[in-house]
DNA sequence: CCTACCGATCGGTAGG
DNA sequence: CCTACCGATCGGTAGG
């Protein structure tokens, strides 16, 4: 949570430093639109007029319509990093730094689970150089997760053969959020974290076992 | 798998029932460009070319592009369900009824990882009348998973609290295989339906404790 | 930031 | 199953 960042908090505040306030609300409006139809499925002109404006004002504010999914998937994953980074932060104990990071990363996926839909969605999209630079930040999430499994198992704290492998499913069980979770269904953001990390606990055949 | 019907060996011949040989082509071309550009991404005519037709043969088969993904979508939820059925089919035993289920499960997955990242990305296209026949089948799959964690809770061969956030944590994980899976990776769906049907007896606290 | 417009491409159809 | 075509809509731009 680096002062001024406004994208670590996990309250909804990941688009607070978009501005002006314009292109904040076509951001906005076009990742309802692309996490409900798809990239391709949204037309600019949609865009343009979910925030209130005329089709050709989309332009001033971004250069094509790849460059404004590009400013989404960037944001986001920022965020994402930013809140599993500060969910560890300080945090002693291999279980109980898995526990917090699993439960953010769950919880923030579930908070954002539009968001989320986009960028797991549409990121074959973006072009080459772009889709470079998003790479780069999904693997040090991913190898954030790693790191906590490794540290624990070689700790002796886990009781884990493949590292690799349940790592992965780790941040899968996670992300996977994104993909079914309904505001109105019987679960919070919260609860789903809490669940998360206790499977993933489990999965990690941690000692003690969790109830 | 039921005579003749060609979906559920698992082996890759869920298309075995479409004819005539134009329509499979054309099925089979629309299922790799909807799995790389989506389905709002790709022309019928891109179908077509693939196909190896004109742009208008597409009509003689299939009534309008969204007929051609329901098509698809119905195929492939066919083919899981059948592939799910069969793998618990005849088996004993809560644990291995579990790891039957999921192994299948996750491998799938990893097998068609193409056709499944369609119907996972691309079902909001679907009219609101096919969504509802897919999403009957929907529920049946995540049924399954469920009935197998209840009987096993039931009879004391699991440790589970939340008995459906795990059978959905579970499902979560298998699905999910096809978003991450690369067939150039180090795993094979053998190996990933192992590991997947492992760490769900972790999850479920099965006793024995799986190693 | 709007109006008006560009060429290109879309899903789908008619006629053969 | 192909050729030729329909109206509609697309992403993007010019000029103000």
């Amino acid at each position: 949570m680096a002062p001024g960042s406004g994208s670590a908090d996990g309250t909804g505040g990941m688009w607070a430093d978009v501005a002006p306030d314009a292109s904040r609300r076509l951001l906005l409006a076009a990742v309802d639109s692309f996490a409900d139809l798809g990239y391709h499925g949204t037309s600019t002109r949609q865009i343009a007029a979910a925030a209130g404006m005329s089709a050709g004002a989309l332009y001033v504010h971004y250069r094509t319509k790849a460059d404004l999914l590009f400013q989404i998937a960037l944001t986001v994953h920022e965020s994402v990093l930013a809140e599993l980074e500060g969910a560890v932060g300080g945090v002693e104990g291999h279980a109980a730094r898995v526990r917090a990071l699993m439960y953010a990363f769950a919880r923030w996926h579930a908070r954002h689970h539009r968001a989320a839909r986009v960028i797991q969605n549409e990121l074959g999209a973006l072009d080459a150089a772009h889709a470079r630079r998003i790479a780069a930040i999904r693997r040090r999430v991913r190898a954030l997760v790693r790191e906590e499994v490794r540290a624990g198992a070689q700790a002796g704290a886990f009781d884990v053969a493949d590292i690799e492998g349940t790592a992965r499913a780790m941040s899968s069980l996670a992300i996977d959020v994104c993909r079914w979770y309904r505001p109105e269904g019987p679960r919070s953001p919260e609860e789903i974290g809490a669940l998360t990390a206790h499977l993933s606990l489990r999965m990690l055949g941690a000692r003690p076992l969790p109830s």
